[in-house]
DNA sequence: TCAAGCAAGATTGCATACAATTTCGCCACT
DNA sequence: AGTGGCGAAATTGTATGCAATCTTGCTTGA
């Protein structure tokens, strides 16, 4: 039995191989089993998923464009290793997003949808209780999800597509650069944000929203170590 | 001599071909040259721009990617036929990330910058003044190159190139459901904006763009010509 | 005359072969 | 011993071949 049977769910693979191998290597990025700087051979991807170097293109090349990858000619592809300033530009860009996120959201949303936040919650609740990396890998997914759940809600398919990347990108970022150990994402403030939903409480849900990922942002070490241009090479491995 | 030769500055060739293609493609779609559901046939495209369908393929991937393009299996790609819905998602996505540009422009514009933007300007009134269809490209054009200008001082790179993506699907909006053969962008209004920059106005630079944005919007006919499910079909040739 | 079925052609999906480029180790030379 | 250069191995970039799928036009039957 091939790795691919265990990772890739069977009905997604027989539609498009390269968006499920593109899945894996999302997640396996965002969940930092892939560190920052590996690099990602198209040759190995292939064999470990039994496919041709041809569909490991395809996803590395959408992996690229989300920002999870990059690329260098004749030199390959490598987990995606973001700068300070890089982290910076994905916070400010989510600060604004999330908060025309909130406004469709007041918008849109249903008590269906209300109930599946709080179940989501739970989730979030349930891993944080738990101990060791898996649970913690779990956590910080959860807490991704629920800013998801908010984009989906939200009924626009192109700022939710860009909040997926950006919650990607933020998972790479607290991975490198963050310092507690305590919750990424405060799940308080998850909570809080959404009691002004159901209250309809626009504006306290979007300052919120901003000052929950001013929180996550100020947990994170972005000091610019300078003089890091040719180290990079070296970190990078 | 191929057509290629042409199209593609030689420079950009040799680094990556693919690349080079997709900007070919792209500025074709912005500028209406391809129509909506034009049928990118991979073989096609490779010998017309003298290249294998490899090549092709990815360039048509990238394309896909920023919602230029709409490929389904095993048929191939095409030039996309944005909806209603799809139009009003992108301008509500616009207004809120050049709300966004806008702050950004304030704190990192300088005077060098203003005077590039008024060369810019200069450009747009003079292809305004001219007449035929090629003109009217190049206006369009033009004033998108304001917005990605604009995008461009901002200092955030992922929010450039969200606009980059939402400026070209905003021509493509624009060529399906454009009203008026007037300016489809105000040029008196991108000069009112550059004003209220130039003054250090951030509130008023905003609320200037926010309303461009709409008056651009409110210029398209976005009936829901509803029962459209299987006359796209005939509607997309 | 019209509809349904079938077969040939065309097009995409994927794998593989070859060319171009980079990387790495070995050897000679200082 | 250290450095520079050369050559082999490895890796990516691209082209092409084959199988699978879709399209299209013709044929056959009612």
């Amino acid at each position: 039995m091939n790795i691919s049977e265990k990772i890739i769910p069977p009905e997604t693979a027989s539609e498009d191989r390269s968006l499920a191998i593109r899945e894996a290597l999302r997640n396996a990025i965002i969940d930092r089993r892939l560190a920052p700087g590996t690099k990602l051979s198209e040759a190995e991807v292939g064999s470990l998923f039994d496919v041709s170097r041809t569909v490991v293109r395809a996803a590395l090349q959408m992996l690229a464009f989300e920002g999870l990858v990059r690329t260098e000619r004749n030199r390959g592809a490598f987990v995606s290793h973001p700068s300070p300033e890089e982290a910076r530009q994905v916070f400010a860009s989510r600060r604004l997003i999330e908060q025309g996120i909130m406004a469709g959201v007041l918008a849109h949303v249903t008590p269906a949808d209300i109930q599946q936040f709080r179940r989501q919650l739970g989730e979030e609740q349930r891993h944080m209780n738990e101990r060791g990396p898996a649970a913690r890998r779990a956590e910080i997914k959860a807490s991704g999800d629920f800013h998801l759940m908010l984009a989906a809600v939200a009924g626009n398919a192109i700022l939710q597509r860009f909040m997926e990347e950006l919650v990607a990108r933020s998972s790479l970022v607290i991975a490198l650069y963050g310092r507690s150990g305590t919750s990424s994402c405060g799940h308080s403030e998850h909570s809080a944000i959404l009691d002004a939903v159901e209250q309809g409480d626009e504006k306290r849900a979007a300052e919120l929203m901003i000052h929950h990922i001013n929180h996550i942002e100020a947990d994170l070490d972005l000091q610019i170590k300078q003089g890091m241009g040719l180290k990079d090479a070296l970190t990078l491995r």
